[in-house]
DNA sequence: ATGAAAGCGCTAACAT
DNA sequence: ATGTTAGCGCTTTCAT
């Protein structure tokens, strides 16, 4: 379980290879400006390789001032995949620039953000949702030179589609009086302003009254009350925050003896792995925050470079409506 | 979105509480055997606090010769809810020990786990799964002191005995031929084996036939399909791999015009949030990895301390049945 | 009871 | 073109 091994140093290598540690890490990091015969860097590098010579990243930041590191808070959030989907395509474009991604669950029973990122000593940190004005600050001291997002709305990726995509598509198929089903767990309401925001816009626009939200919890009878509100507010068309609070209405309707699409259209979020298997199968809205991801990418590299931030983002990319029969 | 903001050290805080260095150092780590006047303590306590000090990770790591980083690498399998459950409970036992707890997430196009672990200069690293021999070797010569859980098979904990409850609950039903719904993507078959296994010791201690095996995908015709052969085979009550797997199941039910559970019965694992309102609730097992959790945390204490391991698992502790209409 | 001083492994001026 | 030399911020003997 324990073994002591000793590491192999940089000035290993340097011994090794006969040149100095500054000639060993101009090489291992091939500083331009440096002009070193090719066949130093090649005997450095090969016996680097024989070595197994692995750079001491904590000494490596402390020296340099600065760490390869990039800390994501993700949140306690029953996000699942679309969070994993993130996390890899963002850790992928890191790589491509030297930078490592390491990944902090946020919960009161752990230690605060600040205080991680000051142990790991990360140099950018990271979020789905913006961080408070505090945070920020105690992120700054604690050592990060890139935060994002900020708060300001300017510098931040716009923000996914989701709830006019749902809207316009179930106004489309001719709905008048949408309904709202907003999740309960209380975890979720830090995200639930943005999407409903959309789909009142979508009525808006469209001359309708504004969505009938109601709250639905994961349960039959919850979720059977909520259709009762939009029965008798004539709704015929849902959307739900996600998949699981839309399969919950798919519940509530039958309880009721509603037939979906028929007497109620209802369409989620997220095409979950079960959407296409419950009944009927589900309608959503798939995004991909592949691109959300790279976008991140770009902007922290920009940030840590100094260099200017990347073109506009090309907005809605990655949002896409899978229409089943729910709706 | 960038603020120079330098950061105070321990040397601001000792210049300002009008000490060394050294016994700043002492008393914020409480070192033992140092006996320092409580008014000097006070004193540099409150000074660190108003002056927001916050040790600096990276060096302290490098003096120190060692880390208060624990690297989790989680597999990219869309395992969802479990593995935030079990990351913020060994996030929590850490804590309490004061380390800090980092994610890395597997995948080929981020960094590999060895390099992460170099950089963030991890002194443990523990995952879901044993450690390749060869990653094992790689992750000490990053520096990696402990890693769990490694191959041998005497000091991970015991496996969560899901298929067991799954097949036992079904048997004491009455079922006398049992199914058990394989998942399509290829990406679990790492866990597919033992949770069927433990569905075979039980058919075969209650002196039934081995379990029918079907692989089901997440599509209505794909669970049809499998349904089909489990109805050729006389199966009244199948185990499904997880939650998705058996909500696939229902559907394939339904489109053969089956009942659940008086023609078909069908347990999943894993309580997914919309296991409650599928068409029938699902019977499902849950299990929470908090006590898994908790131990591996023990573990990685002990190892990090030296100190001998703790005493023996408490077994099948978080595994329930939860028992819904669907069977 | 507290301080001085020597590093930890590496980078980055500055020399040569 | 490569080596020398200071540190980075902290811990930790060893003195005092």
């Amino acid at each position: 379980m324990t073994r002591p091994a000793k590491r192999t140093t940089s000035a290993d290598v340097a011994r090794e290879a006969g040149v100095s540690r500054a000639t060993v890490s101009y090489v291992l990091n091939n500083r331009p400006g440096q002009s070193i015969p090719e066949a130093t860097r090649r005997r450095i590098l090969e016996v680097a390789e024989r070595l197994e010579y692995r750079p001491h990243g904590t000494a490596r930041s402390l020296a340099a001032g600065r760490s390869d590191i990039v800390l994501l808070s993700v949140p306690d959030l029953p996000i699942g995949a679309s969070i994993s989907r993130f996390t890899e395509e963002l850790a992928a474009a890191l790589a491509e620039n030297g930078l490592a991604l390491v990944t902090h669950l946020a919960s009161a029973r752990g230690r605060p953000l600040p205080d991680v990122c000051a142990t790991v000593g990360a140099t950018a940190v990271t979020g789905f949702t913006p961080f408070p004005a505090e945070t920020v600050r105690a992120l700054q001291r604690a050592g990060a030179e890139v935060i994002l997002p900020l708060t300001a709305p300017d510098e931040t990726e716009p923000m996914l589609p989701v709830g006019r995509l749902q809207a316009d598509h179930l106004i489309s198929r001719g709905h008048r009086r949408l309904g709202y089903a907003l999740p309960a767990h209380p975890r979720f309401t830090a995200m639930t302003g943005e999407r409903l925001h959309g789909v009142e816009r979508s009525c808006a626009t469209a001359g309708l009254p504004a969505p009938v939200t109601a709250t639905v919890g994961l349960d039959p009878e919850s979720a059977a009350s909520a259709v009762d509100l939009w029965t008798a507010a004539q709704v015929t068309g849902v959307c739900a925050f996600n998949d699981e609070t839309a399969v919950a209405v798919l519940a509530g309707a039958r309880a009721r003896g509603l037939t979906v699409p028929t007497d109620l259209a209802v369409i989620g979020v997220d095409d979950i792995p079960v959407a296409p298997v419950v009944t009927p199968p589900l309608t959503t809205v798939r995004f991909d925050l592949h691109a959300v991801a790279r976008r991140r990418a770009e902007l922290i590299v920009a940030g840590l470079t100094g260099s200017p931030a990347p073109p506009a983002p090309t907005a809605a990319a990655g949002t896409e409506l899978v229409t089943r029969s729910s709706t």
